[in-house]
DNA sequence: CCAAGTCCATACGTTACCGTATTGATGAAC
DNA sequence: GTTCATCAATACGGTAACGTATGGACTTGG
């Protein structure tokens, strides 16, 4: 067996920070922790990070580029807007992606972002393309331009209640919760054409 | 001066805690730094306190009783529920009390819940509580008792999202965009009569 | 085969905490 | 005014981290 497969690389050590970023929040992403959870010793870390909040931005580029924007281009390719909207709420819903279950990461980058104001312009920034996008499809089935914003800013506003609330209260989190505000949503929009 | 005046009690500690809280999330309430916020230094935390976790107790027996309750009882004295619903969101989005900011201290509480089992019984106990109480209102709207609950607990999601996104992307969480998902809730119930 | 590069282990100094033990100061009660 | 209770300061030992420094060990190119 060639020693390369045994080797770490850095995007196993982002990998590794983003699931106990979502198991238990930024301040248990911890250099040594992590260390021990990949059997190897933090002389290996130092090797591929300059510190730590060096594997901080890492993770949020990780993020960034293979898990947010992957949400959207998945539903491009559905008909119309409504049907995109409630394929997106599923996928926001159920995803997961190289072992770190997106809704609790979802809900830790969050909770990070209130923390970290490196952390809050990156999450800001995925949150305002999110948020652009949302309006633009429901500008496409006629809602009125400051409307699109309010009701796109409110679903998302759930959603992210969803997230957070998943991990300690799941009653109140149920599915059929966030799908209710997802109609009571599109449905304003239609009443009013 | 007497001495009676200088002395800490057990609640001012706890109210600093709860800034803290507020502020940093529940990893920055520690006590030596407590301690030096208050001008003290931590023996005089351990003679109130039998640890740090004796502390996180007594800040939930304070944020159950003096914080949440008061809420509910502020709206009581109103005509209708729909009044009624509507003061408690202008409420929830301006609350503070005792130098603690409502809202940033609600967004870490849920945070809090999120990384601590007995955080989570107790704000799941209050969040109870105040979805039943929606729900309570909402029925007396006319609202059927299941599509009460979805809703109760859509509004509900959508404000801790307000509440966690204050922090960091304001933009998202504008009064405005609670109000217009509260509006949503209640035109959907009005409208089924 | 050896020299350089790559990746990791170990040991170290430092900081920030927690909780305990002991002592000190001050007001109140007698 | 002595004594007691209340509250706080100080000093201590212990733990979990961070980041550095240094020394392997294995791999690959010349």
């Amino acid at each position: 067996m060639s020693r390369k497969s045994q080797e770490l690389t850095r995007d196993d050590w982002v990998l590794a920070g983003l699931a106990a970023l979502a198991e238990g929040g930024i301040e248990s992403v911890r250099v040594e922790r992590l260390a021990k959870r990949l059997n190897v010793s933090k002389g290996s870390f130092y090797w591929h990070f300059l510190d730590r909040s060096d594997l901080f931005s890492a993770m949020l580029d990780l993020w960034e580029t293979d898990f947010t924007a992957q949400l959207i281009a998945n539903v491009a390719s559905l008909p119309t807007p409504r049907a995109r909207l409630r394929a997106l709420a599923d996928e926001a819903l159920e995803a997961s992606m190289d072992g770190v279950d997106v809704a609790h990461a979802e809900g830790a980058f969050s909770a990070w972002a209130v923390l970290d104001p490196v952390a809050a312009a990156r999450v800001r920034a995925i949150e305002a393309q999110r948020i652009g996008y949302l309006v633009s499809e429901l500008s496409l089935m006629g809602a009125e331009a400051t409307d699109a914003e309010l009701l796109a800013k409110g679903v998302y506003l759930a959603l992210l209640g969803v997230f957070t609330t998943r991990r300690y209260n799941p009653a109140l989190a149920e599915d059929a919760v966030f799908r209710r505000v997802v109609d009571l949503a599109l449905d304003a929009v239609e009443r009013r054409r």
